[in-house]
DNA sequence: GCCAACGTTGGC
DNA sequence: GCCAACGTTGGC
């Protein structure tokens, strides 16, 4: 039995990894390191592979929904755990007992209009939308069916 | 660069 | 288990 497809936004600063970025990684294929917060590792730990992800730019201008992934590796221990030389190093982590995941996502489409945050608001179909809480940092988090459907229709992309 | 909101840590 | 202190996130 295979799982419904769900949905997922994932945070990147663009400064540091932006959509142009994935879409140029070899494969168009990134593995999502450096998630250091439960929540943020629990969901990863809930994607299946096909699942469909929401790429968005944060403290960006403007902050914005920028395009589509997809999950093509499901969650396995981050590396960068390790590695004393890594800015995600974590001393409370072992290889026995790892504490952090990631998951690989691979690029599919970036939006001709990308939607920022403003034109998110403005939806009121979206004022349940994680993304939209206030006070809301989740780096990784669920998105809903239908929330999805109509962010593809906004930014007038198809569904890949 | 500011700062509100949130998460984590650690003393007690 | 409480909570103050600290660190981080991320919009502005």
């Amino acid at each position: 039995m295979i799982r419904e497809r769900r949905y997922w936004l994932m945070k990147s600063e663009p400064r540091v990894f932006s959509i142009e970025d994935l879409a140029r990684s070899p494969r168009r294929t990134t593995c999502w390191d450096g998630v250091r917060n439960y929540q943020a590792r629990n969901f990863m730990r809930d994607m299946a592979v096909g699942d469909q992800v929401l790429f968005y730019h944060s403290n960006a201008e403007p902050a914005a929904v920028v395009g589509i992934a997809e999950v093509v590796r499901t969650a396995h221990p981050d590396e960068t755990q390790f590695d004393k030389t890594s800015h995600h190093y974590d001393p409370a982590s072992t290889p026995s007992a790892p504490r952090w995941d990631m998951v690989d996502i691979q690029y599919r489409q970036t939006f001709k209009s990308s939607l920022s945050l403003d034109r998110l608001r403005q939806e009121p179909k979206l004022k349940n939308m994680v993304l939209l809480r206030k006070g809301s940092r989740l780096s990784v988090q669920p998105v809903t069916e239908a929330e999805w459907m109509l962010i593809l229709a906004l930014a007038g992309a198809r569904a890949s």
